[in-house]
RNA sequence: CGGGAUGUAGCGCAGCUUGGUUAGCGCGCCUCGUUCGGGACGAGGAGGUCGGCGGUUCGAAUCCGCCCAUCCCGACCA
């Protein structure tokens, strides 16, 4: 095999081209592929089932923390959008409208639903009269539509499917405690269930969600050094709730206004989870998102293919019970090909089961990411046959922390804190740069024109202090170190 | 919308400069046979409005014009 004929399998390696290897990697793992309508993509089997995964750990928690799914239309009367200032002005260049139904112009043009809040507001004037219906804590699953000019797959599409959160209470606290557990609840699930470590924090008002009067943000560091806004958490205050009318009686008689919230993850999760772990061999999955996190390869022909086949079933079996998700590859292929299609495809664990593991009462496992040989193979470990239920599943375990924790040396390899201008432009060109900022939007947009870095977060971690800022030397703003980088 | 590039088989490309039989190559796909511990091999086969429209010409994938689409780099963004 040649080196020119080997480069033509496989993805363009990650140090190469980021670009062109998450391009190639989405669609060679069957991840997605594009849709005939520009912006918009196909999520196939294989990554729909991540999305399922990912879909199921959220939804436990949202249960988990008193709420309830429901769902609310696609259509939007234009006018709604309209009722809330900040809300248009910051959707208006990204709306999908529809003028014409039924073959004739519509009364009034109807907007693809960008999120909603605006639907939601008017549903919940109506449903809520009483402190007594507070609080209303309602997810939505659904898919929007934001007009992209630059669209990526998963994580810059013009259709994507995510899920919002939308909460109405009686108190700033109320709520606030609900943005901030929902929040956490985001910052848990990248952590526990896609091995992302994610700087959590506050945005600056410039990268704020259109009306809220607080948004946060979990950004994780991509492989290239660039941050992911992978989920956010708004307090809405009472702006909807004023443009939509949503009022209750208190206790005293007194007509008062609720307090929202909203929160969001979507497919771009997805995005992310090929961004921060996946190598040049291709995706990397983390187990509890992995549709298969345990392949079994019998190696083999004939009788003796018979023989592996007939044992890698079993021992399927077995792991199944064991609560994996578990496959057998059993293609007429040869195995060598099955191996490093199942590492592009970016399965945990690997079990290679031929004529020879079968004598020797054992299969050899073989970690995606792990220690490799000389030649940049993975090492692989002889497990008895008899054990292979039992230990795999501690192994996945132990493969999700690891990949956690590169991820998190990853990260802070490619942070620093930084004080002069020099050192700051060159931090955002590798990673994450912590600096003081004045809190000027023009001087956040000159930061950006020059680095094209932008303000990630006020990181909720990190000591309280005070500087010049990075850019203008002003007195800094937050009391805090702001995290710039670039973003997707 | 501004800047750059590209459209030829499912994917990746050559051919175009200098117009000329039947438009090629690699991968993938189908059939048969051999093959199975790191991307196997042989033989046979299927698959094309050469992005679209118009022009020049005896003749256009090739030259000219217009249009369309896509990708990359910016402005907007989960």
């Amino acid at each position: 095999m040649s080196a020119a004929k080997k480069s033509d399998l496989g993805v363009t390696p990650l140090s190469e081209d980021v670009s062109a290897w998450y391009n190639e990697l989405v669609f060679k793992a069957e991840l997605a592929d594009r849709g005939p309508a520009k912006g918009t993509m196909v999520v196939r089997p294989y990554g729909y089932r991540i999305w399922e995964l990912l879909q199921g750990e959220l939804d436990r928690r949202f249960k988990e923390t008193g709420h309830e799914n429901a769902y609310f239309p696609l259509f939007i009367p234009e006018s709604f959008l309209k009722r809330e200032a900040e809300h248009v002005e910051g959707f208006a260049p990204e709306l999908a409208v529809v003028t014409h139904g039924g073959g004739k112009e519509l009364d009034e043009p109807l907007v693809v639903r960008p999120t909603s809040e605006t639907v939601i507001g008017e549903m919940y004037s109506r449903w809520i009269s009483s402190y007594r219906d507070l609080p209303v804590k309602i997810n939505a699953w659904n898919n929007v539509v934001r007009w992209e000019l630059r669209p990526r797959i998963f994580l810059r599409t013009t259709e994507f499917l995510w899920q919002e959160g939308h909460t109405a209470h009686a108190t700033e606290a109320e709520a606030m405690e609900e943005t901030l557990t929902m929040f956490g609840v985001y910052d848990e699930v990248a952590r526990d269930v896609a091995a992302i470590p994610m700087v959590t924090g506050e945005k600056t008002p410039s990268e704020r969600f259109a009306g809220a009067v607080r948004t946060y943000t979990i950004e994780g560091m991509m492989r290239d050094g660039k941050a992911l806004q992978s989920g956010t958490s708004h307090y809405l205050g009472q702006n909807f709730a004023k443009a939509f009318d949503i009022t209750f009686q208190d206790e005293a008689n007194a007509l008062q206004h609720v307090h929202t919230t909203s929160w969001g993850m979507s497919t771009r999760m997805i995005g992310g989870v090929i961004l921060a772990h996946g190598d040049d061999a291709g995706l990397v999955l983390p187990p509890r998102l992995a549709p298969i996190q345990i392949v079994i390869v019998p190696i083999g022909r004939d009788e003796q293919g018979e023989a592996t086949r007939a044992r890698a079933r079993e021992l399927a079996a077995e792991l199944e019970a064991a609560g994996v998700r578990v496959h057998v590859d059993d293609r007429d292929a040869s195995p060598g090909f099955r191996f490093n299609d199942w590492e592009l495809k970016g399965v945990p664990l690997r079990v290679e089961l031929g004529p020879r593991d079968l004598e020797a009462g054992h299969v050899l496992v073989a970690h995606r990411v792990g220690e490799v040989d000389d030649k940049g193979r993975p090492v692989k470990q002889a497990v008895a046959m008899d054990a292979v239920a039992a230990t795999l599943p501690g192994w996945l375990d132990a493969y999700h922390d690891a990949l956690l924790e590169r991820a998190r040396a990853f990260r802070d390899e490619h942070t620093a804190t930084v004080d002069d201008w020099e050192a700051f432009a060159a931090q955002v060109a590798v990673g994450f740069a912590h600096a003081f900022h004045c809190g000027d939007e023009a001087c956040e947009d000159e930061i950006k024109s020059r680095t094209t870095a932008t303000p990630r977060c006020i990181p909720t971690e990190g000591p309280e202090e005070e500087g010049a800022c990075v850019h203008c030397a002003r007195p800094s703003a937050y009391g805090k170190r702001v995290v710039f980088s670039r973003a997707y």
